[in-house]
DNA sequence: GAGCACTGC
């Protein structure tokens, strides 16, 4: 502890802070700051006046930086020292410093908007620009005015970002703490590679052969790349001369990889044996290899954006930051210097890299965001300007006030409704919120539970279907439910069901290739979700409460529910084939996702409506997870939909210019025109793969 | 008939 440098900088620190309510400090990795700023603060007396909070972005760091801090001062855990994420609050009346994730210092100031239980509140890690590290900044500036007598707010970054910070906080005074990174020597690739993974094979074999000792660690964007890139370095290693250099493990590292394989980066290799790591950005911050000594970075990341003209989600690779670029770097100089082989050149760095990586703010759909703030009453203010370090387009905004409003959670004149409270309480996307309480009223509460669980989960929670699965496998894959014909929520809430008629039994969700620790969460989001329904439930929580007419149910109050929870997102089927048109704002031609268990009638078509939980971009616009819906409960959404004015809804449109003055009546979808958005160049695709598949027909 | 970076309440 005594050599970590911020210690140094303790006297300067606590006189700055004392004099300023904010304060930003710059400190690199290894700085200490996360362990040390708190246990200053501490000693220097905040804590006789209120708790320290210190924010985390990820709730392992949470946990594992308060359990260092306890250590340090010698107390138990969740005693003086604690830590608080969601499903675990280990804080008790004596606690005076407190870790927590920043989503729960959110969910938080939502019942206690003045955080008055806490003298001072340190914003970690705030340079990587979470979704809600950008709203407590926000929250934080009007805060620190309310209670300038009283509160005092620290916020943490790298370097690049430091000042614009400050210049946010009115020019607050900026501190630089050293960091404790060894140097690590950059190179770059004279030009561009025509192919990334080659160029990564062919780097990662050169310091085989010709660098001393230390673990190799390689950034590449995904699961794919990685596993192809390990096959090709386990081959070249096993074709090297016997003898001609040390031995070789090939570890791949992605969020998809089953813990148990994870955990295999964190056991050190035999002697004379050199770790290749070849990882995507999870190796950026979430997981901290140790022994690397040498990064291969190829340049790209991939990146999840949402499209507020469209609705749709996209997975694109993108070129990293600088910032990104440094820290990859630097994960190369955490015991002794290093290397950084970057596989373009130092032109692309300086003049095609930004500064810093977009921030989250910019890049997801904000409803939710949006709702948060609506039910935290802030006095005058209007959404569209609401104080962000970087505020979010007008148009994405706009795109959450209309989702909102279409499902109740906003009047339209913009103000919060009373639903829209109760939404706001739940952990849980606003459609989904909005399901549950409608469910409460139709008496289906216990599966809407279960349903917006599972959704919660989603991602890798049922097995993937691809041949390559199909071959590990060592027995034949057992039948899932399939929604009884009505789409993929009803699914979920069946698997579900059958989990607990097994007693939530670990072996059966092995049996039928499910997600353990996926299903788990599952069970947790669940529970809580139950908890907090609570207060206002109408009928039984208990999973098997709505199963009564279990074997010929249609699922109908459920999926009636649906239909309301996802106002915003409903499809309506093309009259002669399974294509839809979403019947949002703007109107869009999609499909339902092949993965879906949605089936056809018996001439082969979809149901004519169905509500979607997102729309994905990738070789064409999807649906994915798509549930039918009948057409007479979508109409009286169709009919809000034409009233709905994005002026009004905004607070009367003021400083709010927009070409044209007819409001919202330029943006009625189109319904009997068949007005689609759809790219010249998507739609001349899709006619070409429409004329390969007559052809095809045609020779049959 | 196709593909999924990473977090979090």
């Amino acid at each position: 502890m005594a050599n970590l440098p911020i210690v140094q900088f303790e006297k300067k620190i606590i006189e700055t802070v004392e004099q300023n309510p904010v304060v930003v400090i710059i400190g690199e990795t290894g700085s200490g700051k996360s362990t040390q700023l708190s246990q200053m603060l501490h000693r220097e007396g905040y804590t006789d006046s209120g708790i320290v909070a210190v924010t985390q972005p990820r709730r392992v760091a949470a946990v594992s930086v308060s359990r260092r801090v306890a250590q340090e001062l010698g107390v138990r855990l969740g005693e003086e020292v604690g830590y608080a994420i969601r499903f675990e609050d280990r804080t008790s009346e004596r606690t005076q410093i407190k870790y927590l994730t920043d989503g729960v210092l959110l969910r938080e100031s939502l019942s206690n908007p003045e955080l008055n239980q806490y003298s001072v509140i340190i914003l970690d890690e705030a340079h990587e620009r979470s979704l809600n590290t950008d709203i407590l900044l926000g929250l934080m500036k009007r805060l620190v005015k309310r209670r300038a007598s009283n509160l005092k707010v620290l916020i943490t970054s790298a370097t690049l970002d430091g000042e614009k910070v400050s210049k946010f906080f009115s020019d607050c005074p900026l501190l630089t703490v050293p960091g404790k990174l060894f140097p690590v020597e950059i190179f770059y690739s004279k030009e561009r590679p025509t192919s990334y993974l080659e160029s990564s094979l062919k780097t990662a074999l050169d310091i085989h052969l010709r660098e001393p000792e230390g673990d190799v660690l390689i950034f590449m964007t995904g699961q794919d790349d990685i596993e192809k890139l390990v096959l090709k370095l386990e081959d070249k290693v096993r074709s090297l001369e016997e003898g001609s250099c040390m031995d070789a493990i090939i570890l791949p590292l992605h969020g998809s990889l089953p813990p148990e394989m994870q955990v295999r980066v964190f056991s050190p290799p035999p002697p004379n044996c050199r770790r290749f790591i070849v990882a995507t950005n999870i190796a950026e911050t979430s997981l901290t290899v140790d022994g690397v000594v040498y990064v291969i970075d190829s340049g790209y990341v991939k990146q999840r954006q949402y499209n507020p003209a469209t609705g749709m989600y996209s997975l694109d690779v993108v070129q990293v930051s600088k910032v990104q670029a440094n820290q990859r770097a630097g994960r190369a100089g955490r015991t002794r210097p290093g290397k950084c082989y970057r596989l373009y050149p130092s032109r692309v760095y300086n003049d095609e890299f930004l500064d810093v990586t977009v921030p989250e703010i910019q890049r997801s759909s904000l409803a939710g965001s949006v709702l948060y703030l609506k039910s935290l009453d802030l006095p005058d203010i209007d959404i569209l300007k609401f104080d962000f370090l970087d505020p979010p387009s007008t148009e994405s905004l706009e795109d959450a006030l209309k989702q909102l409003y279409l499902i109740d959670a906003i009047d339209e004149n913009g103000s919060i409704t009373s639903v829209g409270r109760t939404m706001a309480e739940l952990p849980l996307e606003p459609s989904l919120s909005r399901t549950l309480i409608e469910a409460n009223e139709y008496g289906c509460l216990s599966q809407a539970l279960t349903v917006a669980a599972m959704l919660s989960a989603e991602t890798n929670l049922l097995p993937n279907q691809s041949k390559s699965n199909e071959k590990k496998r060592k027995h034949p894959p057992l039948d899932l439910p399939d929604g009884s014909g009505f789409g993929d929520q009803i699914q979920l809430l069946q698997i579900f069901e059958c989990w607990d008629e097994n007693d939530y039994d670990i072996d059966w969700c092995k049996d039928y290739d499910l997600q353990v620790r996926g299903m788990l969460f599952v069970k947790e989001v669940r529970k809580q979700l139950s908890q907090i329904m609570q207060k206002i439930a109408k009928g039984s929580s208990d999973v098997r409460a709505n199963q009564s007419r279990k074997g010929h149910q249609s699922y109908r109050n459920l999926r009636k529910a649906l239909c309301i929870g996802y106002a915003s997102q409903l499809a309506e089927r093309m009259r002669h084939h399974n294509g839809y048109r979403t019947l949002g704002f703007k109107s869009q031609l999609v499909q339902v996702h092949p993965s879906s268990v949605l089936q056809p009638d018996d001439d082969g078509l979809y149901a004519n409506y169905v509500v979607y939980h997102e729309l994905i971009s990738t070789s064409r616009p999807y649906m994915r997870n798509v549930c039918a819906v009948e057409r007479q409960w979508v109409m009286p959404i169709l009919d809000k939909l034409e009233k709905l004015n994005v002026r009004k809804l905004s607070g009367g449109g003021l400083g709010h210019v927009e070409e044209g003055t007819e409001g919202s009546m330029s943006e009625l979808p189109k319904r009997e025109a068949e007005v689609v958005t759809v790219s010249q160049e998507r739609e001349s695709k899709i006619q070409a793969a429409r004329e390969r598949f007559l052809a095809r027909k045609a020779k049959k």
